[in-house]
DNA sequence: GACAAAAAGGACAAAATTAGTCCTATATGG
DNA sequence: CCATATAGGACTAATTTTGTCCTTTTTGTC
């Protein structure tokens, strides 16, 4: 199935819980506040820092917050932060070039269309939208 | 990151030699044409004709053949023949409804909204697209 | 300056998933 | 009854993903 892993999934609640205060967030802060396991927490915050979709200080008293506001961070800039840049195929994402198949192969790149009309779906989606506070959830859990 | 498993991939291979002619066609002849394994095609094929995609004649002289014309096959029935359902995440898939941390975790139910673009992004894109005898692919393979 | 609190980076083993093959059963034409 | 095909499922190997831990670097505070 289409799915996103894991750890895109902890990164969403990880940054809507960045994105509920105005202070520097510590792991330990936002393992309290999300129940998410430290290390995991810590693992995905590496990965957007340097994606710069979160700030760190480091040091005593350091932390993370947002870099800019929960309505500009996209769902797709995350996924492309933790689980790099979607593509649908192994073969379309740009690491076989050297296809030796090419020409036998009787389908062509019609996956790059289709991935850029999902990546184009998921830039629509923030992380304001994510955070819905309207709550009518049911089934969702991240764990 | 947002992938498609290499089945899938093998699916619409398949599917694409398949409807390049109207006789039936054995598993061994398509792997002639798409130079892709006889168990694996064996394989994604079962699938297939279990989603009714594809028909299949047993016995001597038996083989399959598409159960419609590519252009009403959408990517979005074969991904979920293949791969199952098209859910992003673990928790909103249906298999956690008994989710025990529901109200604790801070972001809901809108996994469900991107998925349900995300498959009408799919549902349009047919086997005729994926065809593309226009040819001007550059890396892709599917093996 | 020493120490404590925090992030950065990477290594790693365990768990889960996916891929690919193979074996047996069933169906059917000749 | 035999050869050819599909149906179904079991099973192993390969790959990917998870989750944890350890070491280093940074910085505030006493």
């Amino acid at each position: 199935m289409i799915k996103i892993t894991r750890m895109t999934d902890y990164a969403v609640v990880v940054l809507v819980a960045l994105g509920a205060t105005e202070t520097l967030s510590s792991v330990s802060s936002l393992a309290q506040s999300t129940r998410l396991a430290e290390p995991t927490i810590s693992k995905v915050l590496k990965a957007l820092v340097r994606a710069k979709i979160v700030l760190s200080v480091r040091g005593s008293n350091g932390g993370y917050s947002l870099a800019s506001k929960p309505e500009d961070i996209s769902v797709e800039s995350v996924i492309n932060a933790i689980d790099g840049p979607i593509a649908i195929t192994n073969c379309s994402d740009g690491y076989e070039l050297d296809c030796s198949f090419e020409n036998i192969c009787s389908v062509v790149g019609r996956w790059d269309d289709v991935n850029t009309a999902i990546r184009s779906v998921l830039q629509n989606v923030t992380l304001a939208d994510m955070a819905g506070n309207e709550r009518d959830h049911r089934n969702y859990g991240s764990h």
